[in-house]
RNA sequence: CGCGGGGUGGAGCAGCCUGGUAGCUCGUUGGGCUCAUAACCCAAAGGUCGCAGGUUCAAAUCCUGCCCCCGCAACCA
């Protein structure tokens, strides 16, 4: 029998959960669940990358050690797996001792193969983010995109790998193994990039102490991806004394290991990492599955539009299991999908809300009316039951191929055919015909079954729910085994509780409006406030610098004496010119009275430069200067941010107002 | 020649790898049912599959060229 591996990447402890992290450790929990339950020995990998520089720094600058920084970030991630049910059967630490000693074991194994070497490493160092630049990143001055200080050229010793010398064998081993790297274009990328040419790899660092200590390299550290890649296999007992998962889970020829990444880490996972384990002769991943994107509105998610999606609201509102649901739905994994407030509320009404929801307590009262418990003859020459073989194997092809929206589509196609059957047989005719007949226990029997079966099919994907499901036909709220996949699971004459809605519908027009919907019971509301309502201290610890550094400790308020730094006066525009090149870019000379000087604004996406000559707008006077596509800018232009894409709208200063006139 | 994603009924998407009846959800229209969460069922209308060539008995699907939209990075001072 086959033994199933998936892991997701491990997260950075410098950012806090985000939709991107819940989607592929979602999709980890759904594939897994599903090989558990057609009963592969299955292992679920998920964890924490918490070494590097950023870690270091953002724990300094809140005096607190990084392991204090990191602990507090786990936490969070722990409550937030819990809160969506994942089921993972570890959870991996790079700060762990076992995984210290993985690396150590694995760079031995890569050091004897001859693949590591020393060299001088030199480039533009800024001492303020102790980086190196490459020429590209620095300006003519050869400053800091930060800090705007100068950087230093300077040389540091680094340990190499030769990752130049695996090339080839990466081709021939991509060229014989097409399920290596999915989706295909995935796989012609890191062709192309391969084909491109390999450089060895630098992987330590001497200007970082939070790292793993580089074995026999004093005052060098492990390179944080080197580090972090390993986790997959010291997380099974790589190289140590108990190492039965290892050889079960990875090394053995009958394991399937995926690897499932987003898109954005496709290259250290489907070039380093394999270079890494072909070197220390580890069996390589059977596939590294990359997915696509989550965009908001169908824009990227950036933190600088303010546009992050955070499903914290939305499973408070609607539960975990609708936004797993969502998630796994709404994606074809691979591709990008959008998500959007109104995508969310159209599929739970349609599918959770109308179809499973509805088609779960229909059947319940049809039985809980006819019978007061579950049917009490068995049936199973029907309808339900032929479109259940069909859609299970449908289900499982899906599976296969980790077309998770089609495994779901597959699923609604029972609950369609049982609400098809439960309104051709009219069982409410029956029952008020002749009672609690035979042919009535039959039919509500194979309404009853289809609807277990598709609760079945349902639990890798929604556990929560297919538990509910469970209980409301009499059965034990457990996780289905195997033989539950099977036609005849249904307890006969078995009590039915009174159950309340699974997925009560929502007014999605209010919702969407901002006001509360009160739809999920207070008890799954309790629940999931308690564990990932905000927090502000955890939030504060870990955000970006541009979060924290929002100056006054308070409420964000300054003093007037403070706003009074800022020299605003106003300006005629004397003329205007795109930038070249630039999408948004106008180089704009404006007479401040006094003076006239170069200003350059984000506004060309807007305005024309005809229309902008002659305008009075109003300008910061007293702005360090600084350099947009290598045009230098003396002041800024104040235009007013609109909606979410902050579209500029310049202010207007009345006519006859002299240019310079200062505004306060 | 910076990197990438996409253009399929009114909307949002799948299908493309492995050519052969264009499918799903929502919406619309008409009918049915009244057991169920105003839910469910049936039927209908609605598509030059971005454009132009090519390969083929056959192209949404493979090849070539082009057009358009979006995201990332460089650029929001």
């Amino acid at each position: 029998m086959k033994s199933f591996y998936a892991t997701t990447p491990i997260y950075y402890v410098n950012d806090l959960p985000h939709i991107g992290h819940i989607y592929t450790t979602v999709v980890g929990d759904a594939l897994t669940r599903f090989h558990r339950l057609v009963g592969d020995p299955t292992r679920f990998l998920t964890g924490t990358d918490e070494h590097g520089q950023k870690i270091q720094k953002a724990a300094a600058e809140q005096g607190v050690s990084p392991i204090a920084l990191a602990d507090r970030v786990v936490a969070r991630y722990r409550e937030l797996w819990k809160l969506y049910g994942i089921a993972n059967d570890d959870f991996i630490r790079t700060t762990e001792e076992r995984h210290r000693r993985g690396v150590e074991a694995f760079i031995a194994r890569i050091d004897s193969a001859g693949d590591l070497y020393t060299a001088k490493h030199e480039g533009w160092y800024c001492s303020g983010c102790e980086l190196f630049y490459t020429e590209k990143e620095l300006d003519a001055e050869k400053r800091c995109p930060i800090h705007e200080t100068p950087c230093v050229r300077t040389s540091e010793e680094n340990v190499f790998f030769r990752l130049s010398r695996y090339a080839e064998p990466l081709l021939s081993h991509i060229e014989s193994h097409p399920e290596f790297i999915r989706p295909e274009t995935r796989r012609a990328e890191v062709v192309s990039f391969i084909r491109g040419g390999l450089n060895d790899l630098s992987v330590s660092r001497t200007k970082i102490e939070w790292g793993i200590p580089f074995p026999g390299r004093p005052g060098h550290v492990v390179y944080v991806w080197l580090d972090a890649l390993a986790n997959y296999i010291t997380a099974l007992g790589f190289a140590t004394a108990d190492d039965a998962l290892y050889r079960k889970f990875w090394e053995s020829p009958d394991s399937t290991r995926i690897h499932l990444i987003g898109k954005d880490i496709l290259r250290q996972h489907a070039v380093y990492w394999p270079a890494f384990l072909l070197s220390a002769g580890v069996p390589l991943p059977t596939s590294v599955w990359a997915h696509g994107w989550w965009l908001r509105d169908g824009k990227k998610i950036s933190k600088s539009v303010g546009a992050i999606v955070r499903p914290d609201d939305l499973a408070r509102d609607f539960g975990p299991d609708a936004v797993r649901y969502f998630l796994l739905r709404e994606m074809a994994f691979g591709q990008d999908a959008s998500f959007s407030d109104e995508a969310f509320l159209a599929r739970y009404n349609a599918d959770l809300a109308n179809d499973l929801g509805n088609t779960v307590s229909r059947v319940a009262a049809l039985c809980r009316q006819s019978f007061g418990r579950a049917p009490g003859v068995p049936c199973a020459a029907n309808d339900v039951h032929r479109v259940y073989r069909r859609v299970r194997d449908e289900w499982k092809t899906a599976m296969g191929e980790l077309a998770f929206h089609r495994a779901l589509e597959a699923v609604w196609k029972l609950l369609s055919e049982i609400n098809g059957y439960v309104v051709t047989r009219e069982p409410w005719k029956i029952r008020k015909q002749e009672g609690a007949s035979r042919p009535l226990h039959r039919i509500l029997y194979s309404a009853a079954e289809g609807v277990r079966l598709a609760a079945v099919l349902l639990s890798p994907f929604m556990p929560a729910t297919s538990r509910k499901i469970f209980e409301t036909l009499g059965l034990p709220a457990e996780d289905p085994v195997t033989a539950d996949l099977r036609w005849g699971g249904l307890r006969l004459d078995a009590p039915l509780p009174e159950a309340p809605a699974l997925f009560p519908r929502a007014d999605a027009a209010a919702y969407l409006k901002g006001e509360p919907v009160d739809k999920v019971e207070p008890e799954k509301r309790e629940k999931a406030e308690t564990t990932i309502g905000p927090d502000p201290k955890a939030t504060g610890a870990v955000a970006p610098p541009e979060t924290t550094q929002a100056a006054s400790p308070s409420d964000g308020k300054i003093g007037i004496e403070e706003f009074q730094k800022v020299r605003l006066v106003t300006a005629k525009i004397v003329a205007a010119e795109r930038v070249p090149k630039s999408n948004k870019l106008m180089r704009l000379q404006v007479d401040l009275g006094s003076e006239q000087r170069q200003v350059v604004a984000g506004i060309a996406a807007k305005y024309s430069a005809e229309e902008l000559v002659g305008r009075n707008v109003v300008v910061v006077a007293n702005l360090r200067p600084a350099k947009l596509m290598g045009v230098e800018s003396n002041g800024m232009v104040l235009a007013a941010a609109v909606g979410e894409t902050g579209e500029p709208s310049l202010l207007a200063v009345a006519d006859g107002i002299p240019p310079g006139t200062r505004v306060k």
